[in-house]
DNA sequence: CCAAAAGTGTTTCTATTACACCCATGT
DNA sequence: ACATGGGTGTAATAGAAACACTTTTGG
């Protein structure tokens, strides 16, 4: 590898900022930290770090996620890459911007102590340093267009969940109320779901069946133009 | 602006790399240069340029299209920022990506000379530099989920085109054959488009009627939601 | 008069929407 | 027995797809 072709150049810090969504089985949520250094130490912000000569953006999201959540092998894509020359009060940053959807209930209580974490409904997200609020509207637009067309709200998800709650997810994700009806045919007849013997008892008398999606028979269906809901 | 914040992280090269769609009428095209430096000089390539410290990504995109092309006010949209480690054999290298769609007929010969630029239809576009192969073959894709819900493909159109070339360039993007009838009633119903009373006479005896994409009109319609074809 | 491309409607089918009642169960 | 949320079918509508003939005109 050859560095010095091209020495005449700037070089310039980048950083990734994830927004990490979660879903509490009525609003959609996102992971958001008190700001542990300067600038802008003690504001709110999302979990981000930069990105070193050694490793890809892809990489730099992955560690930033693990570092906040613990969590590995988690559903993550690349939003946007925010560039605008002062876009960061303390430098020249371009950041990357990452989503990831994680199921809110495997989240360590004592990760979010430790980072002063926090989930907010993002109805009611708080005012956001730098353009991290931006990234947050785009993330949530992204993930709007994305759930309609790809089996990833599961991510989302426990293992095993009830039709309701997958109503729920997509009510919360739409910010619109859907037809049961309608919605539980669609989502059957994609036949991507197997349902469990088991209920889940807990949001009714009657109780729910679970289900769990087959990823499996998700992938013999055609990568792209599958409509979700 | 306080640069020293952040002093004790990698600084990073920043590109962007561009990828120039153009419509000749009957296919789909990309302009592509010889690359005109080491490494990988003398091979086929997108443009690229580095992005400096006192520029966005965006601006550095426009400044690389304004070089080759000669053009401004040009459509162009971030696709994805590349950042494998290796991605680039002379060094490490992050480079966002952008697609542009030019009218083919306004660009100049003259500059296609002096920067070994070629036109290549997208099946056959040769062997590219790095990653850029990848590059355009995501824009591509881009390309095609776009135009189907959003008015740009007049975009590499002239200001007044015919319904059968809007027709072509569609096939063109979608890479199979559309309706005529179907095509027609769709484009039209929209209600963005406006009849001239000069008929292009070169394609055929009978001549087909100009348009011209009213973009008043068209803002009107809700920004997002409206399928296009 | 003929070749070549432009222009134009109707029918079928599929997907989406709207809508209301019974079921199972814990208290 | 009743309150609560789960589960289910049908009819109406809108949108997409399939399909073929007539028109214009330069040569």
């Amino acid at each position: 590898m050859d560095i010095d072709k091209y020495t005449s150049h700037d070089k310039i810090l980048v950083a990734v900022d994830c927004i990490i969504f979660g879903f509490d089985g009525h609003e959609l949520k996102a992971l958001l930290i008190k700001r542990a250094f300067e600038p802008e130490k003690g504001k709110w912000s999302l979990m981000g770090g930069f990105v070193s000569q050694d490793e890809s953006t892809d990489e730099a999201a992955g560690r930033v996620l693990l570092q906040l959540t613990g969590m590995n092998n988690v559903y993550m894509e690349q939003l946007y890459c925010f560039s605008d020359v002062n876009r960061d009060a303390a430098g020249r940053v371009i950041s990357v911007a990452y989503f990831a959807l994680i199921n809110i209930a495997d989240y360590s209580e004592q990760l979010q102590l430790e980072h002063e974490a926090k989930w907010f409904p993002l109805a009611q997200v708080p005012a956001l340093i730098f353009d991290h609020k931006e990234m947050v509207a785009l993330a949530k637009e992204r993930l709007q267009q994305k759930v309609a067309n790809h089996p990833i709200g599961f991510e989302l998800l426990p293992g095993k969940f009830t039709l309701p709650q997958l109503q729920n997810l997509y009510e919360a994700i739409y910010e619109e109320p859907l037809d049961k009806r309608n919605f539980t045919r669609k989502v059957l007849s994609l036949g991507i779901l197997n349902k469990l013997d088991e209920k889940e008892k807990e949001s009714s008398r009657k109780g729910a069946f679970y289900y769990v999606f087959d990823k499996g028979k998700y992938s013999k269906l055609h990568r792209e133009g599958v409509k979700f809901i």
